[in-house]
DNA sequence: GTGAAAGCGCTAACAG
DNA sequence: CTGTTAGCGCTTTCAC
């Protein structure tokens, strides 16, 4: 326990041989004897010898560290449940992998595109997993086209770059045809933000479906909000101001379904008798309110873990099999839609 | 965009003028004439140089990175809702100080000592916050006893720690007390693992409440589980069939107390007429759950950014006006006590 | 006010 | 097999 940290140096000198000789006995390799081997571990572990990973790293030119990057606000995404299932996927692969995550937010909208740029240039990580953003946020185009190993979670317009993305058509479509086959005819969809690619698809989606069972669709009956649980709350309280008739509801998110639910509940509309409603994302909070919410269901880990195993194969030059990835989703049938009761 | 990076003797040489020179001209070093420092800057904007942090964190000693450290399986914390809060506060703070977070999980139980003591002397951050963990964890000892720059999120038996402490004893009083001016008798406590000095605390809370109001403490009415909420619901199963009667329930955490919600309300026991029940951390799940939860709200927001606050001060040398801080804590009624209804 | 050069800790090419 | 050494990119004495 010396005053300054032990280097590469204090083992060579303990062990009597050079740096060299060191670096290369602890990295195993074949050319150095067994006996110096031997000697050189011994001295290490005496001295508890760690190697200093910033000069590894600057001699490497790669830091075996990955930025996990969210756009924008971070209170914004910080406040998604499924943002620690993404976490928790991401980590696992990386422990497998040795390599370490950096958490990194963007301070503000007017900071952005400096921020990015030293992200993507101060080469303190190697690559970076990208949350979806807006698509009208030009500093993720910027970053996912720079050459940089990047993977985005989310649909992207360009063939060459990576991405891990959810099926939010389908599952939209899903949530309302099933909407639809319990005969609700007047359905709303509180959407997300439509300057986001997944409130697009989603919107698409149930579009599509409307379409597909000669249901006309109606735009009245679609509101914007923000993904967060005042929003469903207040989408409902605008619905019922504007006299606005419905019977059923699919929600952009299960944040707001869930809002959405409360307030309904509030006005002693009951759900699923009056209203049927659908979720998207099947948080764990989905579970536990009552009514439970039907919903669609996100393999969020499997996301985060597949954006890892994606940019682990670029940084360790292994070669992608798919740029692009599509994980399905699927309807979780619980309370909230009335399918049970049946 | 050459092929290479661009680094600071591309300015230079574009500049017309030494590596050094640059260096203090960007670091706005004010004998650099101003002449000269606007050439360089311009040098600079043109060639888009943006500092290798690597190569400025070997020469500095320091990498401007701090971990966040969570023991053990990372699958257990992961699936704590208020550790997105906790790292929201980080992260808020280390935006405003220009430093990088990094997330660092344990590995395996067997290899937890070997990457402790990479994350110490790795020279890969600066300093720790550490979650907090089981006290039997030696490895946390050394951790936080190494010397090396260390917040612990949670009480620890030596004075120079610094910590950031929850009044969990505080809260499990309230909490008790609260079930016992409700008239409630036969309160079960559903603690947590037993190792982790939080679990103790709540326990101790709630024992000294129920001497505090001349109520005999029954050891067959605390039950320690895990704090997932099948926990909770496990714990009802387990007194139901060993036919233990209580009426009030607090439990350690509000996961195990909404699993035990449910189990109650699967088994026709109505809450909060039959049994009140408390929570513990106050949740965004708490309040949407029926009967809302009533629980002792943690700020963890606020936990984090202090903790993040005194890691700054004690890495920038300011030094930290308290080495042990405690945020208070503070009862959040709902309806699952039944107070509301008096 | 600016340039030259040392050196942070490490690895790898080159010599021997 | 092992030692010597250059150099990753940066900052900061030390000269001039």
């Amino acid at each position: 326990m010396g005053k300054g940290s032990v280097t590469i140096k204090d083992v060579a000198k303990v062990a009597g041989v050079s740096t060299g000789t060191v670096s290369y006995a602890l990295a195993g390799d074949s050319r150095i004897n067994e006996k110096t081997r031997k000697l050189v571990e011994e001295a290490a572990r005496k001295l508890n010898y760690v190697p200093n990973e910033v000069g590894r790293s600057l001699r490497a030119k790669k830091t075996e560290t990955i930025a996990f990057v969210i756009p924008n606000t971070s209170h914004h995404v910080f406040s998604h449940p499924y943002f620690l299932q993404l976490l928790e996927g991401i980590t696992e692969v990386l422990e497998d992998h040795n390599y370490n995550l950096q958490i990194s937010t963007t301070p503000s909208e007017k900071e952005e595109s400096k921020a990015y740029d030293k992200i993507l240039r101060n080469r303190r990580v190697d690559g970076i997993i990208l949350s979806s953003a807006s698509i009208k946020d030009r500093n993720i185009l910027r970053m996912v086209e720079s050459g940089f190993p990047v993977v985005y979670l989310g649909k992207w317009h360009h063939e060459e770059v990576l991405t891990v993305e959810r099926d939010d058509y389908g599952g939209a479509y899903e949530a309302t045809e099933h909407l639809l086959q319990l005969g609700r005819r007047r359905i709303v969809h509180i959407a997300g933000p439509l300057d986001h690619q997944e409130s697009i698809d989603r919107l698409e989606g149930y579009k599509q479906a409307l379409l597909d069972h000669k249901v006309l669709y109606d735009a009245s009956l679609v509101i914007e909000k923000d993904f967060s649980r005042n929003a469903g709350h207040d989408a409902i309280t605008e619905l019922m101001q504007a006299k606005i008739e419905f019977d059923g509801i699919f929600a952009g998110n299960d944040l707001m379904a869930i809002g959405a639910l409360k307030q309904l509940k509030l006005l002693n509309v009951h759900v699923p008798r009056d209203v049927s409603v659908v979720g998207f994302d099947d948080i764990d909070m989905a579970s536990v309110v009552s009514p439970e919410l039907t919903t669609i269901h996100q393999p969020m880990r499997e996301i985060g873990r597949m954006a890892a195993e994606k940019l682990m194969a670029v940084l360790q030059n292994q070669g992608v099999a798919d740029k692009r990835s599509v994980v399905g989703t699927h309807l979780v049938v619980r309370e909230s839609c009335g399918a049970k009761e049946r």
